[in-house]
DNA sequence: CATGAATGAGGATTCATTCAT
DNA sequence: CATGAATGAATCCTCATTCAT
């Protein structure tokens, strides 16, 4: 007898999880070229060609960590989904950017290396990525537009940088002073 | 009539600078790992096997270019040699790194890039480099101190976070309005 | 109600043909070794492990196609069956070959792709198709022969290259002259 | 001391030769697709890696042996350079594509096996094969025409699909009366 | 010192075949 | 009987590095 349908699928989701998670890992701990699909496999406890039978190569399975990460990540922003930032939902979604970045600290790793790293996504990809990114950032120019900022769209860019710079100095340092930053990050943009 | 060591030693030196000048370039438009040493010989105009006759490896040619990147870009820095930053100096300080992030841009990105991928530069090299950035930050903290900041490393930690925020934005985004920001930039730390 | 032997019969010899059918056309269209055992299943509408209830591989599959498809085309040839060919039926001969030709192409196209490339098929085999035909040329000679030919087997090996020459050159021509061409064999054969 | 470049290119030239002589051999002995870069590298006495130092892609491999072998073969023909074929020449050239035959056997096996093999050589290459071959088949039809046949066009098709058969049958049977059949070729074609 | 031919380990990918369900 | 997930050997190709000249 052989599987149903949604046994069959069960697997599927369950497998591409554990091949999504391991590569992560991986390409987060070693770096993208420096692990091997025969690294993910082993790590996963699949055998190599299995890879290849939910991704189609080693770099859509890249993509597809950053881009359901990125999902993930982002599912729970803006909670009133009017796209307009309360000082309060500041304050939260700030809050809320550090615990992520805390809590998958894996994800950002990679992500950055990869963002920051020529010869590993194409431009289209890139580009694809800024879009994803897109709605984000419009809603903090917004917000600094209510908030009355002179230059609200500098005042993005500065906010953004700010939070790329801490990220990935936390991200690489240990001893970092996440919580003490964070102090001085929400008192300089909320 | 034989060259003069002299004249060999002008020439090993030139010819040294061709191969850090293009794997430089190539690395950072490429990626390291996306960069051959067939493409670097090429583009430096000289034999694959003359390269190793400079660099006993492809990695140590990429620790020859950050080590010696990193002392040309700072030589210059700190020109009372006091160990001390004047707001005044600060000012200068901040003006110069911003023009050393415009015109090393390749370096820069290689830097990034490189540091902020696992797999590439090893924990030592790592540990090098901050060592040798270290003066450096303490000379801010010792600004910071002087200008009667709360938590002088904090807020250096800040600083460099968010300088590094900005480089890395500016690196990737030829629209990054780097000049507005260096001004926000300065508003907050001098 | 389980099926009856009967049915389950009829079942299996309708599914072996929907496999020997995908097999030919993908077989031919793409060829032997660049078709897989996915696509055959796929454009037979089975699941691939099925394929191996009813071959043992990929390569017994091809051996039966080969097989199965001469025994279909011959079945029709020499309708007197008495081993000799009137010039009258000799002349229907070719005009019924160059028609099987013409309908069974996926056939003669793997046909004839298989057996001039090496490592497909074993030299048994090889020996097993040409033993299946013997009989076709033994009445071709013997043809020859009442024909009054002055080197009968001769003749036929003249024949039997020349029709093969035709077919190929057909097989891979969409604008080749059959017709015409078919007209100047009889009237070197007959 | 580095090898003068004419050394090089003498070296490059000969192992280049190596490689597609093994390659052209096993090719024709075991089939395009059962013959490994492995195989090859073996064969010639050299490391996998140096192939691909001559040739881009096993499929370019392919493609030399076949364009060069034909340049090779046909460099002789047509004497006189006159694009016109005495029945004295005819009969030469007949003989000499015999001779050719018998002494290139690799290269027809290979030739036929792998232009009536789909998948194997794509389209685009195909018809710059008979592109190349077109000149010869305008050169018989003009022989044809002097020779005043009814229709020279179908007699080329006649006379090319004969010898093309008459090659394929040869190639794969030891035993084949090449010599009595050539003299039934003459008879009928010149 | 300089060259580039040569090496071969290593890595991504494919696919016939097996087997648990 | 039927499914398709899983396996892993096999294959093409790359590239840092070596070395004869």
């Amino acid at each position: 007898m052989p599987r149903t349908k949604i046994q069959n699928e069960q697997i599927r989701v369950q497998k591409r999880m554990q091949i999504i998670n391991s590569a992560l890992e991986l390409f987060a701990q070693k770096g993208y070229h420096t692990t091997t699909i025969a690294d993910i496999a082993k790590h996963a406890g699949i055998a190599k060609g299995l890879m290849y039978s939910y991704f189609t190569s080693k770099e859509e399975l890249l993509h597809s960590i950053l881009i359901e990460g990125y999902e993930l990540i982002t599912e729970k922003f803006d909670p009133n989904h009017d796209g307009i930032l309360e000082p309060q939902e500041m304050l939260l979604f700030i809050n809320d950017l550090f615990d992520k970045l805390n809590n998958d600290r894996d994800y950002w790793r990679l992500y950055f290396s990869v963002t920051l790293q020529p010869g590993v996504i194409d431009d289209y990809f890139r580009k694809e990525m800024i879009k994803k990114y897109k709605p984000l950032f419009d809603m903090i120019i917004k917000y600094f537009e209510a908030k009355g900022v002179d230059d609200p769209y500098l005042e993005m860019v500065f906010a953004h940088s700010l939070i790329d710079g801490v990220f990935i100095n936390f991200l690489y340092d240990k001893d970092y002073p996440l919580d003490k930053i964070k102090q001085l990050v929400i008192k300089r943009l909320v």
